[in-house]
DNA sequence: CGAATTTCAGTGGAACTGAAATTT
DNA sequence: CAAATTTCAGTTACACTGAAATTC
C-alpha cells in the first residue's frame, strides 16, 4: 500500500477556486445522475424553470438568462420540443425568432423534477446546518451577481 | 430588443448546486486563462503542489490525492516531465510504479504560479470581505470533507 | 448598412470508462 | 489466483467558436 486516500495539498485546500471546483464537481455528479434517473438533464430543468417563471421567450433571450450558449440552446430546445414539454412557434412580430412556450406537460414535468432537485441539495449540503446553508447561498450569490473584473488589465 | 440581460429564474437562483456550478465556472474561466497566460494549467499546478508538499510519489497515489483520474495523470505527468518540471523514475521496490519527483526548476515554477493563483482568488472574491472569504472557505471545506451519501438509496 | 437570431459544424478541456500489459 | 499500476483508446457532457442564412 501507499497512502489509502490522503488529503489534497494545503496550497489547494485553502483555495476558493479549487474548493469551488471540487464542490461543484460533486454537485454536478449528484445532479446529473439524479436527473438521468428521471430521464432529464440539468439544462432541461433550467430551461423549463425559466419558461415557467418568465413566460414564453426567444431562444436567445432564454439562453442569456440561463447562461447557456446560443449553440447549445438549439439542441436543448429541439430535445424538449420533441418530447412535447415545450412548444416552438414563429414570432409574428419578428420572424427571426422562435417563441418557446412551456406546455402543461412541461409544467408537470418541471414540478416533478423539483423533487429530484431538492433531494440533491439535501445530499450535497448534509454537513451544513440550515443557517450555514443560507450563508453559503448568500455568499455565492454575491459572487455571481457582480461581473468579475480582472485587476491586472 | 427583448430583455438586455435579466436574472436567472428563482428556482435556480436559490439552488446551491446551481450557484456552485456558476461560481465554479467563473473560477475555472479565470484560472484557466490566467494559467494559460503563464504557460501552465490548473492540473499542472495541482500536481506540482502535491509533489512539493508531500514529496515523491507514484502516479496512482498522487492522482488519488488530487482527485485526478489515473488516465489523465498519464498525459499530465508526460507533459511536466517533458518540460523537466518533474522527474519520472522506476520504483526499485515495486516495478509497476513510476516515482514522480519535482525538480528544482519545478519548484521555482510552482512558486511563480502561486502569484497567478493569488490574483485569480482576488478577482473572483472581490465582492467579499476577508471575513466572508474565510466563511466561504470554511463552508466549502465542510462539504468537501465528507463523502456525499444519497439518502434515497 | 450594421446588428440580432437561429442553425450547423466543429473545437477543446475535463471527467470518465474499458481493457491490455505488467507486476505484486 | 486477485489486486494494483501504468498506459492507451475512446466516450460523454459541456462550454465555446466561426460562419452561414435570414430578418430587423
Amino acid at each position: 500500500m501507499e497512502s489509502t486516500k490522503g488529503l489534497a495539498p494545503a496550497r489547494l485546500r485553502g483555495l476558493p477556486s479549487w474548493l469551488l471546483s471540487q464542490t461543484a464537481l460533486r454537485a454536478q455528479r449528484l445532479g446529473t445522475s439524479a436527473f438521468a434517473d428521471a430521464g432529464a438533464s440539468r439544462s432541461q430543468y433550467s430551461l423549463l424553470a425559466a419558461l415557467e417563471e418568465f413566460g414564453p421567450g426567444s431562444q436567445a433571450a432564454l439562453g442569456r438568462r440561463l447562461g447557456i450558449d446560443r449553440s447549445d440552446m438549439v439542441a436543448l430546445v429541439r430535445e424538449l420540443a420533441d418530447r412535447k414539454l415545450i412548444k416552438r412557434t414563429a414570432d409574428p412580430s419578428d420572424s427571426r425568432r422562435n417563441v418557446i412556450t412551456i406546455t402543461p406537460v412541461g409544467v408537470r414535468r418541471l414540478e416533478k423534477l423539483d423533487g429530484v432537485v431538492a433531494d440533491v441539495q439535501d445530499a450535497l449540503l448534509a454537513p451544513l446546518s440550515p443557517r450555514e446553508r443560507s450563508q453559503l447561498i448568500r455568499l455565492l450569490t454575491r459572487i455571481i451577481d457582480r461581473p468579475t473584473t480582472v485587476n491586472s488589465d
